[in-house]
Formats: C-alpha cells, structure tokens, sequence
DNA sequence: TAGAACAGTTGCATAAAGAAACGCAAGTCG
DNA sequence: CGACTTGCGTTTCTTTATGCAACTGTTCTA
C-alpha cells in the first residue's frame, strides 16, 4: 500500500515530516551543509544505495529544498545545492544533534564540536523565543486553536487553552 | 531487504535519525505531549494502522522515549507516558513545526498557536546558544572534529576547521 | 443480554528498500 | 586507436514494511 500522505493535514508537525520524517533525507540535508554536495560524494558517504539517493534528490529538490545545479558542461555535471528553504532546515537538525548528543551517544563520543562563533564557545542548540529571547522550557510553551484548525471558531480562539502539561 | 541501521554511527543526527526519520514516530510524540496517551486516542487520531502503532509504541518504550503504564486492572489497560528522554524532544518537535509554519503552511492557516507562557507572546521557536544565550544563525555554526569522529587525532584536534558556508 | 470501549493480533495485497548489475557519455592511459 | 575509468544515474530482483480489515478477549454499560 502507499505509504500515508500527511502533507495536507492541518499540522505544521505532520507536513513537516514529509521531509524529515524520512531517515535518508536528513542525512542528505547533513551532507548537503557538509558541503558534499555531489552524487558519488553522498551515496560514498552515507553508503545509501544508488537508486534510493535518486529518488531522494529528486523529491529533494521537487519540494525545494535543493537545486540542481549544473558545475561543468562537457560532461553534464550537477551538484545539488542548498536552498533558503533547504538552509532553514538547521534548527532542525541542530534540535536533533543536541538529542542525540544528550540521549544516544557516550560521553567523549562526540564526532564533531559545534561552536558559536558569536561567542566563541562550544554550544548545544537549545530553543529560545522568537519574542523575548529567553530559553523555551517545555513547562513554559501553551498552545490555542488557530484560524487553521478545523472546525475553528473566531469568535472563541482560545477557549481551549492547552498546556503540554497538567 | 532490510533497512540501513544508523544507529551505531559516528553522527548524533544519524542516531536521532532512527527516531525522527520516520514519520510516524514524529507524530505519535506528537500526540503523547498533547496528552492524547491510550492506544485507540492516538489510533483515531492519527489515522494509522492499529498494527503499525502496535509496532511503533513498542520501538518507542524500547528507545526509552515513552513508558507503557497501567492507569486500571480489571481490565488491564495502558497509557504511554513520556520519559525525560521523551520528553527532551520538545526542542526537534517545535523546530519542525517552526520550519513547517514558514515553508509548508499558507498565510492564517496555523492550526495551533504556540505561547511562551513566560513571556506571554505568541512565538516561534529559534535556536540558540546554550553558553550566550543568543540566536544562533547558520553562519554563526563552525563545528570541528571532536574524540568520537573516526581516526581522531588527539594532537590535532582542530586541524580542520569548517563552516558550514564557504 | 446485546452492545460498546479498549488494547491489541493476525492475514493478506501492495509498495518501498537494498544490492547488484547495467547504461552511457566524456575523458585518459598506453 | 582501443581499452579503461569516472561521474551519474536506471533497471532488475528479492526482502521488508505498510495499510486495511477482520478477529480476540476482557470488562463495563444500556
């Protein structure tokens, strides 16, 4: 059967995971920021089999996130490049490098050292407010029904104010 | 044939990989953190096979990501509860969302509006510094080869000094 | 006493993943 | 000149995974 299509569901979550909710297309987007940007350099990297990264490219690029773009002409040569809808996915990946780091990986494991060049110092990515700029903890995030919730009601927003806990 | 296991990679986005990159997994969290906790909520709720949630609640409790509790006896019945491994999610969750808000939703069509109860504005989530505090943009991230990357050289830890753009 | 709710399990048809072989054009070595 | 190598995918074949629907079994409810 085919796999079930959640990129017109009414939730940001679900059509994002369109993209990230496969394993090979964040590990493509990974490369992608790694500036391995060639055919052979990602299936040489992540091992992935060839027709798979095709096919990945292709929807890649299909949903934009990645442009195909010519290097040399003789022979056609292309390389696929990060586009801003592609770039924005960082905090994305960041949020799950921060995870993994916390939660899959030994101590004195870590492969790479992500650092802030504002400041200088070595960083784990955490959530801040867009608005005020302080750290989001997960007691301090509540959630209403917007105009994009089906069945919403203008005239009662918020009457269901939730919170993630109690 | 079976599918490639990452989980054993030098990269903290490929072991979080094994989580996130499937979609159904990205959306059950969903729905354990708006407390919609039993088996036939999230069943309804998500439109998924009863024996592919089956599959994925059970990979999730072995992950460590959720816990299978008894809420009554007579009959036994289970809720799955999010640990603290679950739980630290939040951040990847709300970056997807984010991302999906700006490139995969139309103008008013949010169907949630998320809150940063502490500062009471409606937000979005960003990344930022956990050592200053700041936004982290992309070209703020340079990352360089940390104990676990494969031939490390303690010697020369930061031979090789990249950044993600030029 | 016949449902209804809950929490799965089982069986089957179809789609997707992976490995390996194949295509094909342009260079390049001898 | 002809064989060989690169870069970039396609095709083919076999193994898994997915989705749907029907079935189990217990307890509370009408």
């Amino acid at each position: 059967m085919k796999r079930t299509d959640t990129s017109d569901w009414p939730c940001t979550i679900a059509r994002a995971s369109v993209i990230f909710g496969d394993a090979w297309n964040v590990l493509i987007l990974r490369e992608a920021f790694y500036r391995n940007r060639r055919f052979d350099g990602m299936q040489e990297a992540l091992g992935i089999g060839r027709n798979i990264l095709t096919d990945r490219l292709k929807t890649l690029v299909e949903e934009g996130l990645l442009e195909r773009a010519p290097y040399q002409n003789h022979p056609a040569r292309y390389e696929y490049l990060l586009t801003q809808k592609g770039r924005d996915t960082y905090p994305v990946l960041l949020a799950m490098a921060t995870w993994g780091r916390a939660h899959a990986l030994g101590p004195d494991e870590d492969p790479l050292i992500f650092e802030h060049a504002a400041c200088g110092h070595e960083f784990d990515g955490m959530i801040a407010c867009s608005q005020c700029g302080e750290q989001v903890r997960l007691e301090d995030i509540r959630f209403h029904r917007g105009p994009g919730y089906p069945g919403y009601n203008p005239e009662s927003p918020s009457t269901e104010r939730l919170s993630v806990f109690g």
